[in-house]
DNA sequence: CCAAAAGTGTTATTTATACACCCATGA
DNA sequence: TCATGGGTGTATAAATAACACTTTTGG
C-alpha cells in the first residue's frame, strides 16, 4: 500500500502536482470524486498526487485514480496545467493549521513536510471518467471522506479546484464524440434512453430524443440486442452494447 | 539582459521547462522559430526556458518569446505537457559532449549544470503565431544561430520536439476559426487571398475561394474597407480589417 | 381503451461543397 | 480585346433540427 503523507521523503519531482477530476455516471447524474480533509474546518480537495522521478506523469495520474478508485485501465487525459504565480497551498495550510494545531502535534505535519508543499506548485488537470459502480472509493490516511458530489452542486474546494472541474468539463464536452469516452460511464448494456442522459448531464441541457438516436446510431459503434422488458406499461426498449471490434461494416 | 545558460544558479522550479513552437507567416509560408546550438553536430532544438519561483507559466513563456523574439503582448497558449519518464536531455547532451569535448573546458558545463540539466524533465508546450515582420529573431550565448524553418520541411531536432511541432499545428487548426484575431500575424489591412494563403498554409491544403469567403465573413470578424489598387492587370480586391468593436449586429 | 415511453419516417433549416458566370484592371 | 484575378450567385449535397405519427406494453 502506497503512503502519500510523506511527500518530502519521496522521489516526487518537486513542485509538479496532478489533480485529477474524477467523473462518474449514476441515476442519471454525473458526478465527480471529492475527498473531504480529514481536519476540522470543511476542506476539500480533487484527488491529487505527486509524481515519482521515473514516473511518466500519465502514468502517475493512473496509479493516483487507481489508488482512490480501486479501478485500472482508466480512460484519462490531460485537460490543462495550471500554473499561475501565487498558486501555492500556503494559505490553505496555514487556515488548516490554525483550526487545528491541537492535533497537529505528529510528525505528520513537521517543518520539512510543510515547506514541501507549500511551496508554488505547478498542477497538470487530468479528467477521467469511470463507472461509479465499479469504483469503491478509497480514502487516504489524511482524508475523513470520499464521496461523489453533482457536478453542480459541489462542495467549497480549496484553491482553484473548482476552476479545474470547470475547465475539464468543457474539455470533455469538445471531445465526447471523437474520443466516445462517455460509454465508460455505461453498463455493459444500456437503453438509448441511459445514453441520452448521460450526455444530456454531461452537457447540461435536453436533446430531441428521434435525432439523438440517429446521431448516436450513426456513429457505428454500437450493436442492437435483445429487448429489455421492465414491467413498465410501455414498449420495452432495446439493449445496447458498445461494440469493440475493430472495423465494422457500414 | 537575462542570461540562461546557468539555470542551476537561477531560482528556477526544478525539472519543469516550457518548450515554444514559435510559428511565424511570411509570403504564404508557414515557419518555425528555431535556434540552432552553437557546437559541433548540428544540434536545433526549440525555444525553451524554465520558470522563476515567482512567476507564471503563462507569464514565463511570454518572456521566452520575448527574449527569442522581441516582441511583447504576444498571444500563446499551452497545449499539452510531455512527461514521459524517460524524457531528458541526458542522452542528448552526452552526445553533445563527446562531440565538443574540447571546447567545453570552462565553467559552463561543470558537473552541477549538468546534472540539473540532464535529470528528468517534464515540458509544457505552448505555441505562439507571430508576424514574422516584426521579429528580430535572437540568439541565446549558446545559440549558433536562429532561423524560421518551413513547418513542412524542419531540420532534425532532438528530443521529442519534432512532435511538439505537430501538436502544435494540431491544436492551432482546432482553434483557427476563433483565435483568428488574436494573432496578430497578418497587417493591419489586408486582403482576403492574404487570409486564403494563411490558411491554406496552416492547413496545408487548398479551399475554393468563394466559399472560403463566405465562410470567414460570416465569422462577423472582418470589417471591409475600400480597395486595394495594386496596379496589376485585374480586379482590385477589398481590403479587411478586424474589427475590435465588442458586439456587432448581424 | 388508455397513458407512457419507444420507435420511425418526413419535412424544414442550416451548412458545406461544387459549379458557373460576370466584373474590373492594365497591357 | 485579352488574360488575370476578384466578386458574386446558384445548384447540389450533407448534416441538423423540428415535427408528426405509429407501436408496444401493462394496467
Amino acid at each position: 500500500m502506497r503512503d502519500i503523507h510523506s511527500p518530502s521523503e519521496q522521489n516526487y519531482i518537486q513542485q509538479l502536482s496532478i489533480d485529477c477530476v474524477i467523473l462518474g455516471y449514476q441515476d442519471s447524474q454525473l458526478s465527480v470524486l471529492v475527498p473531504k480533509l480529514n481536519f476540522r474546518g470543511d476542506f476539500w480537495a480533487l484527488p491529487s498526487g505527486f509524481i515519482y522521478q521515473n514516473e511518466g506523469i500519465d502514468q502517475a495520474a493512473r496509479r493516483i485514480l487507481e489508488d482512490r478508485t480501486g479501478i485500472k485501465d482508466i480512460y484519462l487525459e490531460q485537460f490543462r496545467v495550471f500554473g499561475d504565480a501565487p498558486r501555492s497551498n500556503i494559505r490553505f495550510l496555514e487556515r488548516l493549521i490554525e483550526l487545528n494545531g491541537d492535533k497537529l502535534g505528529d510528525k505528520r505535519f513537521d517543518r520539512k513536510e510543510f515547506d514541501w508543499i507549500t511551496r508554488r506548485f505547478v498542477s497538470i488537470g487530468y479528467y477521467a471518467l469511470v463507472d461509479i459502480n465499479k469504483v469503491v472509493p478509497r480514502k487516504t490516511e489524511l482524508d475523513e471522506s470520499i464521496d461523489w458530489y453533482p457536478v453542480r452542486d459541489l462542495p467549497p474546494m480549496i484553491m482553484d479546484h473548482h476552476e479545474m472541474v470547470k475547465c475539464a468539463l468543457k474539455t470533455l464536452q469538445l471531445n465526447l464524440d471523437q474520443k466516445l469516452i462517455a460509454f465508460n460511464l455505461l453498463p455493459e448494456t444500456f437503453t438509448m434512453r441511459e445514453v441520452q442522459e448521460l450526455y444530456e448531464s454531461i452537457f447540461d441541457r435536453a436533446f430531441a430524443r428521434n435525432n439523438f438516436q440517429k446521431k448516436i446510431l450513426d456513429l457505428n459503434v454500437l450493436e442492437r440486442l435483445e429487448k429489455k422488458f421492465t414491467g413498465a406499461a410501455n414498449k420495452a426498449p432495446f439493449l445496447y452494447r458498445f461494440r469493440n471490434e475493430g472495423t465494422q461494416a457500414g
